[in-house]
DNA sequence: CTGTTAGCGCTTTCAT
DNA sequence: ATGAAAGCGCTAACAG
């Protein structure tokens, strides 16, 4: 394992030989300065060097020079592990449990996390749980082992429950992208129902009756929100009650690209084809090549140049997500008693051509 | 500011009224359990506690078993500040000092930075300059004085050397993408040269002898390294001395789009062209649309769906360079005194259409 | 304006 | 196998 790192020599060797060796690259065990070595170098108690650091005024001009001079010397830096204990063991730092890293989506929706903690001083430290529900406890665990402030999380455990003693002792839990179980907690999530049902709505208005549907299958809820959307938007057209276009088969690559195969090779194949999100997206895309004229697409989740391709999407801004994330959070550490809310971050349609396809029928 | 969380009240009310008050989501002021609660409650020494929770050996089997329950039922969680503190101020947290967030680029790198941080028990934390050189120092100082184990840095600062003093305390600094700048640093770099230079090779082969390179201007080492390739094989083809088909404008969205334009204006515009990066790559597509058949077009950086666009790229594994960041990272720990390395990650030519138009020159 | 004392929660001696 | 005392670096609470 990895070794700790060199300690405070009590006695160091006499700089005798000081002049043979020069100043280089060497690893020299000194250790950091202490409040009490700048208080010492500075003939003051550790407390006024305290006080200048923290930027107090009760410090004579001439005292607070003396010190500043002593801690550049020391290259002090303060230790705000020191700190953060003698003040309750509260940190500034916020973790943001994710499952899989590889997902853009997700770094997005970091980069406004991030963003916006950072605007209140808050750092964030990002954990992954390689979206498997069993290791999600474990990883939080140890986060709340180092004191985190607050938690954000795309919660993939079938159940948050063990956070909720965490919860009573002040720490704000707020999930992204689907609500936590059997906790409660702030959400942020995405107008899956409505924006999948806007679009779907828009494919009928120009004509499509046979609309086919791929994604992953729908355990999560955000995608059980979408396939819920379409369902709906079907059967407020009257068109079907069960949909014999949904393919919610594991939609990671070549699945989805498969599944769309498997649709138009059907008796009434569908003229139009929502994919559930962007891994979906991605495989339909593959399928179908740039043949929208024969067949109608339009992805949930937008993605880098697919305005150049052409593919129009239900989009959203994955950073507001991660903005407003973390501003719940921000809120809940002012306010710890507000009632939990949950927070729909719009949808849009965008046509960019692969889905404006119409359809006469006889 | 934000409020620090509530601490434990030294004397909290009896349970007489228990009954009445179910114990729903109440904000009981009641704080976290510490070894020496754990140890009243099991009538042991906080000592003992510790033994157990460490897993130590010469605790028995009996007392252990009841520490665990009493832990169990105040649900301890050990202060990692507090261990950390003790055991000088060593945390297992890593930063990750990045400018840009949102390049889908610097996420991936992240994802291979946590992926192999995790392996050893480190954790990352993301700190973002903003691309703003002025904040880098600023940014990193408050990560030391959170006292973290290590630092992975893309160097956008014109200098390093404020990190000499904490390098010499025993903190690894990795840079990633380009070297640091009067500081000792090991770094993971990609073979920007190489990869530049066999693009352009290539594209000497298929006949091109006038080629375009847009990209920003080149005050990064990166885009450095990669204008000095496509230089370096312009020349080694005895093509010309110096390119008259360089555009090292912004190449942030539209600029690169507009160079575009204005080579292919040219008396004698470029039958190829190769973009320096990913932002450049998304302004050429753009400006070329699907017309590869009159200018082929090689881009540095893969992106998402670049193969269903049929875009020839000049690729590397992203993951792969913040994997041997971490390595470092983690090696520099167990080995302080190595000589520093420099890394650089392959990159390979993948041809996908968009570059293998072939030139016959009358 | 400055210093002393005490203690955050834990673990390292060193006893027992 | 268990415990007592001391202290990591810092800062509230009180002096002076």
């Amino acid at each position: 394992m990895i070794e700790p790192a060199v300690r405070r020599g009590a006695d160091s060797p006499p700089d005798s030989d000081r002049a043979t060796t020069p100043p280089a690259p060497s690893l020299a065990p000194q250790s950091r300065a202490t409040l009490a070595d700048v208080g010492r170098l500075a003939g003051v108690s550790p407390k006024t060097v305290s006080r200048v650091v923290l930027g107090s005024s009760n410090v004579s001009k001439e005292t607070r020079e003396r010190v500043l001079s002593a801690a550049r010397s020391l290259r002090f830096r303060p230790n705000h592990l020191a700190r953060n204990l003698r003040h309750g063991s509260v940190t500034n730092t916020v973790a943001f449990v994710i499952g899989d890293l590889t997902n853009p989506f997700y770094f997005l929706v970091a980069a406004g996390i991030e963003r916006e903690l950072s605007r209140h001083g808050l750092m964030m430290i990002l954990a992954a749980t390689e979206d498997d529900p069993a290791s999600e406890e474990r990883v939080v665990e140890t986060l709340l082992k180092q004191r985190v402030r607050a938690l954000l999380m795309v919660p993939i455990a079938p159940d948050q429950a063990y956070l909720e003693g965490e919860r009573q002792l002040g720490t704000p839990v707020v999930c992204i992208d689907r609500p936590a179980h059997n906790l409660i907690a702030d959400s942020v999530v995405l107008e899956n129902f409505r924006g999948t049902a806007g679009a779907v709505r828009e494919l009928i208005r120009a004509g499509h009756r046979r609309i086919g549907f791929v994604c992953s299958p729908a355990e999560l809820y955000s995608h059980q929100e979408r396939l819920r959307g379409y369902r709906y938007a079907l059967a407020e057209a009257g068109i079907l009650d069960s949909s014999p276009w949904e393919r919610l088969e594991d939609a990671d690559g070549q699945t989805a690209e498969q599944s769309v195969h498997n649709l138009l090779a059907m008796a009434e194949p569908p003229t139009a084809i929502i994919a559930g999100n962007n891994r979906a997206s991605a495989g339909v895309v593959r399928a179908l090549g740039n043949r929208f004229d024969r067949v109608a697409f339009i992805g949930f989740d937008d993605f880098e140049l697919a305005d150049v391709a052409g593919i129009s999407v239900i989009a959203y801004d994955p950073a507001e997500l991660g903005r407003q994330a973390a501003r719940l959070v921000v809120e809940r550490l002012n306010d710890p008693i507000g009632l939990p809310q949950q927070i729909e971050i719009p949808t849009r349609l965008i046509q960019r051509g692969s889905g404006e396809l119409r359809i006469v029928e006889p």
